[in-house]
DNA sequence: ACCTAGTACATGTATGTACGAGTGGAGGAG
DNA sequence: CTCCTCCACTCGTACATACATGTACTAGGT
């Protein structure tokens, strides 16, 4: 603790005592004092060197908890956060020549980093469709869509849920209502079937995640997520295909080509 | 608080107690009990309700404070957050034609959403560019650029901050080096320096705010924002401008297209 | 050599108290 | 009637204490 060199609090301040300590284990992260991966002083040994109430102090490391910055794991310490984001989806991911080569958009990205892609908790189902599934798609609501949920993993490790609708009409009796939707995907059965994809509309919006979310990617506290949902036109200029992703923000760059013209 | 209905606490359950009450009152809000801009029960409601200690009580706001889900004002309660995402910046905002207009991106888009845009808090200086934005112009380590800073806001409230970076040799003494850098923004003094812009790329990350963009966008606790890297490149492709921005998360949606092909 | 119990230490949960500080309404002074 | 003071209520900060629970290491027994 000592290389911290952590200042003393400054009793003339207005700054609650709380904050100021978060301040100066901010700082040293900032600085580098307590690098990604570093154990942070623990709470008796803060309480020494600031001589205050477990309680305060317990606040300030919840604010930088709050912020991302820093793990607590039970028993063992508190921790700076390492987040090296890992993989930067390109804007030309859905590009027929990929999905030509016979994989998915996920495993095609995910092996060419050089890490190993999974997808499990697949489901799929028929229902109704939702007030806005039902808007997006165009259809007249309370028709049928086929819905597939599953979840990426790369290396083992959660990183992002994806909810598929495809209106019935179309994914009914076809391999896209089947688990294993085969070589290239969802998008690849919907161009054999006809439907030639003609562009794809994405909505990004950003948040922090329900419990729910949360949980299924394993995330830390002060994790944010990416919400998006893409929308696949066909020729036609109707909607084909809405997916829904929720998307660790701490292992997901997004990347998009925009034309100056 | 009668038809919140907000259930009793099961002792049974291994879920804590302060755990067990953010779910309630999440549950609350979700079913529409709690509307956006309803006041929750005061922590002392809520203790008689629950019997329990107010540091309980006030873990359990917590919670949902950091989910962005209500917000604390001092001396008068805690309230259900409404965050109406308001701005959506589709993915054709670059587009020339626009720029002909005579307006810049920001300006025109808030105009057509009937919000009143402003800017602040524009500063300009040169200086040696840091390595990861000589990087992306291309430069040699410390070469000099251009950078302008500011601020932008709608109807009074700040959402937006950006911080671009031109090659000196490049803005130098160019009105791009002024303050107000004329109708149409910087990409139309480019264009009219004869650096015809072929297309943007922009690189986007999600995470929690900097206690200086929380400040400067005046962020509720619990929102994160959106950090969005723009680079532009110009028909020889070189990157001739990059642009850092930070946004929000209450207030945008991002909207891009992508080719199928 | 291996396993186990104990122990020290870490964070997690929960109670209680006290006072500070912002908000807004009630009620009295002018 | 108006203004202002005061008070009740709100959340904010800080203290002290207790016990629960997870982790990692060590000493001891088998």
């Amino acid at each position: 603790m000592a290389d911290l060199a952590l200042p003393e609090l400054d009793p003339t301040s207005d700054r609650p005592v709380f904050k100021q300590i978060a301040d100066h284990l901010r700082e040293a992260i900032d600085r580098g004092a307590l690098p990604p991966g570093a154990k942070v002083p623990s709470e008796s040994q803060l309480m020494a060197h600031y001589g205050v109430a477990r309680m305060t102090l317990r606040n300030a490391l919840q604010i930088l908890q709050s912020e991302g910055l820093t793990v607590a794991e039970h028993g063992r310490g508190v921790f700076v956060r390492s987040r090296p984001p890992v993989r930067r989806l390109a804007s030309d991911r859905f590009a027929r020549r990929h999905r030509e080569r016979g994989k998915a958009a996920f495993i095609a990205e995910t092996e060419d980093a050089g890490g190993k892609p999974s997808v499990d908790s697949i489901q799929i189902e028929e229902t109704k469709a939702a007030a806005d599934v039902a808007k997006r798609l165009g259809l007249a609501k309370g028709e049928s869509v086929i819905v597939r949920s599953r979840r990426y993993l790369i290396d083992g490790h959660p990183v992002e849920t994806a909810v598929s609708y495809i209106p019935s009409e179309i994914a009914r009796g076809t391999r896209i209502a089947q688990p294993d939707s085969g070589p290239g995907g969802i998008y690849a059965r919907l161009e054999e079937m006809g439907y030639r994809l003609n562009h794809f509309e994405e909505e990004i919006r950003c948040r922090m995640p329900l419990r729910e979310e949360a949980k299924a990617l394993r995330l830390a506290p002060g994790v944010p997520v990416f919400h998006l949902v893409r929308t696949a036109f066909a020729d036609d200029g109707k909607a084909v295909e809405i997916c829904d992703t929720v998307m660790s923000s701490d292992v997901y760059v997004l990347m998009y080509q925009l034309p100056a013209q």
